[in-house]
RNA sequence: GGCCCCGUCGUCUAGCCUGGUCUAGGACACCGGCCUUUCACGCCGAUAACACGGGUUCAAAUCCCGUCGGGGUCACCA
């Protein structure tokens, strides 16, 4: 019975009730990998007008779960992924968290061990592992001789007697195969007997992740378990237990999982090193960290970092381009869409378009998503975003002075496309709100050398000084007059006096628009930094 | 090693189920050019893929078989 086939028709329709869930462990942070496996959980259940839940998955650690699932909460709230039911909203099935729902286990395992699909064992570790070895050595698959399985008080009573400890395992079939059909890879086939009778409840009575899992899915009345491939392999044993227990099947769809960088590696957060010799994805993380220095942010390397999402949030990401450049790993809508508002994903998204390879992690691709939602983001939007930013970096007082709002707004609009996370508003327009008289610190030392300290540099800017107390209304388009006349009337190219003349205001060889950045730097600091230009100029 | 999964440009993918319209389309990256006061944007262009071998067929990226390659998983972790 346990063997038969449970093909279903790949053109069945969905249930009425969809319910989808993700079981993050409390680890401390929220990994890409995870998210777009919740992202797509999430957009099934929209999609159907179901529900999605947050399950928490911490059998394994009982210390310290609200302090390590905060950033993991935090994060899908800030990516906009929300849970009907879990953690903090609670819901109709609670507890949400598997620590929790020990007395809800055991009985399962209860059931199962009355039912004959599981047993008491009473092998020690070194019995199985002696066991193993010898399969090994023999060539042929491991398989429990289950010589200490104990089903019979008397059984029982005699292992017992030897004072051995027990556990309870999972009482395998032994012949015929399973046939798993799954929504994104069709129908995938197992043997029994290749399957272990694995551990579902400790000696200290606690239980396992498979026992839990299919016990809590049917609890919760989970319709579809959407989630990565590596546990295709762990299905048949979970379907095992669920069959035993009498419960319905859910639906399964195993995802691929996310590679790494250029590679068809699972995506780990342990592999930091590795990655970091892609270059597209050192640039990203170096970019990250030069913001998050000047924002003295304490971070690590553990935790701040692209594979993170709250790396993201830090460096000023908008939510909306990681959920579309992650909708786009194995997924995808038709031949051309790249851009899609939530609403369009949810309407589109299907399991039956989930490719089943699996997709590096592109930073580039990521960073191009990003630079589009970020100038898609209307003025209004970004100016606030990046007010925040710079408050951080304390380049802005809080509460913000009142002249700060009108000005920073047209900083960003002359920043324009330049801006393609908020935290490059730092880097970009430090200058206007330093003091008139530039710290060191705010000067580039390569863009110094190159155009200040060039020769005849200093005795240009000091000639185009005279001209520009002249210039009236302090605008940009007198401003682009009186230079080219300047040009004209010195026989230089624009060039000599432009690259001078940006280091001297700015400190750095690039940023906005000159004549954006004179005007809105106004007369007076402009020739307050001309002058000190001049000084740096003759020093060399 | 056993079992399972996967294999279209460097990367993300469309096409595959329902062979022909695919001399394989789009996007990102890369390279070249234009624009230009820097940077960025934008625009134009170029390079670039059906893993291999058989078979079926008038016709195969698409169907079948095999090979090779890559990956996942084999816990009293989740």
């Amino acid at each position: 019975m346990l063997c038969r086939s449970m093909a279903r028709s790949s053109t069945r329709l969905v249930p009425m009730t969809v319910r989808t869930r993700f079981a993050p462990s409390p680890t401390g942070y929220l990994h890409i990998g995870g998210v777009r496996t919740a992202l797509f959980n999430w957009l099934f259940a929209r999609r159907h007008g179901g529900q999605f839940l947050l399950r928490i998955d911490d059998t394994d650690q009982q210390r310290n779960v609200d302090a390590a699932l905060a950033p993991i909460l935090h994060g899908f709230r800030w990516l906009g992924i929300d849970w009907d039911e879990g953690p903090e909203v609670g819901g109709p099935y609670e507890p949400y968290y598997q620590s929790q729902r020990l007395p809800q286990y055991q009985a399962a395992v209860q059931k199962l061990l009355d039912g004959g699909f599981a047993y008491r064992d009473y092998a020690t570790a070194e019995e199985i592992q002696a066991e193993r070895e010898a399969a090994t050595a023999e060539k042929r698959p491991f398989l429990y001789s289950r010589t200490w399985m104990a089903e019979t008080p008397e059984q029982q009573a005699k292992f017992q007697s030897q004072g051995r400890l027990w556990v309870v395992r999972l009482k395998m079939p032994r012949e015929g195969k399973l046939i798993i059909d799954d929504q994104v890879r069709g129908q995938v086939e197992f043997l029994w007997e290749r399957e272990q009778d694995h551990v579902i409840q400790r000696n200290d009575g606690t239980c396992l992740y498979h026992l839990a899992s299919v016990v809590d899915d049917f609890d919760f009345q989970i319709s579809h378990v959407i989630r990565a491939e590596e546990h295709l392999s762990n299905t048949p044993r979970q379907i095992f237990i669920a069959q035993s227990l009498g419960y319905p099947l859910p639906v399964y769809a195993h995802l691929p999982f996310v590679a790494e960088p250029g590679s068809k590696n699972k995506l780990s957060k342990r592999k930091l090193d590795k990655y970091l010799k892609n270059r597209d994805f050192a640039q990203t993380n170096e970019h990250g960290l030069e913001i998050s220095r000047r924002l003295n942010l304490q971070n690590t390397a553990e935790t701040f970092n692209p594979v993170i999402v709250d790396f993201y949030e830090q460096v000023g990401y908008l939510p909306d381009a990681i959920i579309n450049y992650l909708v786009l790993l194995g997924w995808s809508l038709d031949d051309k869409t790249e851009f899609m508002t939530r609403q369009q994903m949810i309407e589109n998204f299907s399991l039956e378009r989930v490719t089943k390879a699996p997709a590096s992690f592109d930073a580039k691709k990521l960073w191009a998503v990003e630079d589009h939602y970020m100038q898609q983001l209307p003025l209004k939007q970004k100016v606030p975003m990046m007010l925040r930013f710079l408050q951080t970096a304390g380049l802005v007082p809080t509460p913000t002075p009142c002249e700060v709002g009108p000005q920073l707004t047209k900083i960003v609009e002359a920043a324009g496309d330049r801006l393609k996370t908020a935290g490059d508003i730092i880097a970009y327009a430090d200058f206007f709100f330093l003091p008139e008289q530039l710290p060191e610190s705010a000067f580039d030392a390569k863009a110094v050398e190159k155009s200040l300290k060039k020769p005849g540099a200093g005795a240009l800017l000091a000639k185009f000084k005279t001209a520009l107390e002249a210039v009236e209304p302090f605008e940009p388009a007198p401003l682009e007059a009186a230079l080219h006349g300047f040009v004209e009337r010195e026989g230089i190219k624009a060039g000599d006096i432009v690259h001078p003349l940006r280091v001297a205001v700015s400190g750095k060889g690039v940023g906005p628009g000159l004549y954006d950045c004179l005007s809105l730097l106004g007369k007076q600091t402009c020739l307050k930094r001309i002058d000190r230009a001049i000084k740096m100029a003759g020093n060399s």
